[in-house]
DNA sequence: GTATTTGCAAACGCTTTGCCCACGA
DNA sequence: TCGTGGGCAAAGCGTTTGCAAATAC
């Protein structure tokens, strides 16, 4: 499913980003990361390697990063705001109410209506957000599923 | 397309809550308004007709009629939260990104989709956010459809 | 009468910002 | 060297909350 568009740090040199400290680290774990941590769970991570980079810069960062296009800055339904790699196809996610994970899904078919529904409304769709809050079912038969964490 | 469930204020006292006077004028305003409008906006109106009225008592209630269900809370990409009066069918928004309009829209295939896809995954929905962010058109033979600010 | 609700102001959680020093190119 | 980035602490913004007085039932 991923594209493979390089590191976030090739890509941040390919937008002409310097390339510092601090930001190297932030890159180093934001390609480690297949979750959607908010920023200071990324703090944590980062902490981790470098325990003096700043939240602020963290936050100044990841900012930086999604109007760069690198990152993508989800809003889920707890007030904080969660980062994912922009390195991937389009998808849409599903969250598990009983525990946070996200599990991410793509339908094309969906896709199709909203540009459908957009266009009969004098409309062109930039953007938009498909978020599925769901509890698991009682189920027999349990499939197998990449669920990540967060 | 709206159920006619009765005003706010009926929808209160069929719940039990306490009609006291803020309450009262809060409903009112909220049977009045037929947009999305954020709490700083609610007080402004509940203001010119009782100024006493405070800003924390609009949040209170607010958060009050949504656990009760006769308003729907909405998160959109602008900080705070709007409000909209829960009785309605169920529907998706459309936001004009030029003006901040809010169109509603409706899509039994869309939801149709997101059930299967939930059930694939082993999920139950229990609620969702579809939300469509759009530009104009530049468009010959323009519609008339109902566009309601915010 | 008694529990609930209000207004006010202070606190809150997440995020941004001003300042001045440190650092990358 | 020169301009951009970072750390720190303070401010910002939307929202919640503690408290004493007011009010619904």
């Amino acid at each position: 499913m991923d594209r493979d568009l390089g590191s976030v740090a090739e890509r941040c040199r390919a937008q002409g980003l310097r390339m510092t400290g601090p930001r190297r680290v932030i890159a180093e774990v934001l390609d480690r990361s297949v979750d959607h941590p908010d920023v200071e769970e990324l703090h944590r991570r980062v902490s981790e390697i470098e325990p003096r980079i700043a939240l602020s810069t963290v936050y100044r960062t990841v900012r930086l990063l999604v109007e760069a296009g690198i990152l993508e800055r989800h809003l889920f339904n707890d007030g904080r705001a969660r980062y994912e790699n922009a390195d991937h196809e389009h998808h849409d996610h599903l969250i598990d109410m009983t525990t946070g994970n996200v599990i991410e899904f793509r339908s094309p078919e969906i896709e199709e209506l909203q540009a459908k529904i957009a266009e009969s409304l004098g409309y062109r769709i930039t953007g938009h957000r498909l978020q599925l809050f769901c509890v698991p079912m009682k189920d027999r038969g349990r499939r197998r599923t990449v669920t990540k964490r967060d």
